[in-house]
DNA sequence: CGAGCAACCTGCATGC
DNA sequence: TGCATGCAGGTTGCTC
């Protein structure tokens, strides 16, 4: 579910409600995410002041008195504030209690994401040590990354959506990138020009900012932490849209597997 | 080292 | 209606 600007869309939303604001109470009713959620946070987290939060690649940080919970939504996960009490459901795992009443709830079906706590420097955190730039800074730009790709085989979807490459670059952003930048997403990334690199990083930027500015794509059960839906996926001009025509040149768009995930191309204007 | 893929889970759409 | 199948926004951590 989550891709980059659903993250950021969801960390805008919850931190004015939680900014300043001291843990009471912290209630873990299901542990087993993609790692456990550590039990000792009920006996450390009350207590403890939402100091700051900010987000690296798709991890949600949210840095408190002293440390920092790290938080990923995995493919179906979602956090809400919630303002009077609500009796929890089947995946609501976690809720995080501040003394003002107000509540963070982490919610995921799937449990493929995480709620972590750490101590130490973040930026030796496994987890987030090896990640590439940023996308939305200037870092990232189409020198770094034709020079990542140099004498690398593997093909250009599948790298940009490396983790320590650049961050934030979903399945869904990633076939939009590329058709935005008009590049082939089976094309090996060593054999790609500086110029069509500078492209593409234009593309991601410019599709990424997008979507941060309508509140994220709404597919299924993806909504902001207010509860409003995100208003991106009308723009959408390949993903989810296999078989139907190209909306430039008509063409009807391909679909195809690469690693285990659905590309959608336009074989004409993508080459 | 890089490339490819299995694995972690539930829900939902589809087809028989 | 029920059941089996396949697919879904991510990313780590295996094998080769």
């Amino acid at each position: 579910m989550p891709e980059l600007p659903e993250v950021e869309t969801t960390l805008r939303g919850i931190t004015p409600h939680i900014h300043q604001q001291t843990v009471a109470q912290i209630i873990i009713r299901q542990p087993r995410l993609r790692w456990p959620v550590p039990l000792s946070l009920t006996q450390e987290l009350p207590g403890q002041k939402m100091l700051a939060s900010s987000r690296r690649g798709k991890y949600l940080l949210l840095h408190y008195t002293q440390g920092t919970l790290i938080v990923h939504l995995g493919m179906s996960g979602s956090l809400r504030i919630l303002t009077e009490t609500t009796a929890a459901k089947t995946h609501d795992h976690v809720d995080i209690i501040f003394t003002n009443k107000v509540c963070l709830r982490y919610t995921d079906p799937r449990r493929f994401g995480c709620v972590l706590w750490t101590n130490e420097a973040l930026a030796q955190h496994p987890l987030l040590e090896k990640l590439g730039p940023e996308p939305l800074t200037a870092e990232f730009n189409g020198d770094y990354l034709y020079q990542q790709a140099q004498a690398r085989k593997t093909p250009i979807k599948t790298f940009i959506m490396d983790g320590q490459i650049v961050v934030g670059v979903g399945n869904i952003y990633a076939n939009e990138a590329l058709f935005l930048a008009g590049i082939h997403p089976k094309r090996q990334a060593g054999k790609i020009n500086l110029a069509s690199y500078k492209k593409l990083v234009h593309a991601i930027k410019k599709i990424l900012a997008q979507a941060i500015k309508q509140g994220g794509t709404t597919l299924r059960n993806f909504s902001q932490s207010d509860g409003k839906p995100g208003y991106f996926k009308q723009k959408l001009k390949v993903y989810g849209r296999g078989k139907l025509p190209c909306v430039k040149c008509s063409t009807p768009l391909r679909e195809i597997r690469q690693g285990q995930r659905t590309t959608v191309y336009c074989p004409s204007c993508q080459k």
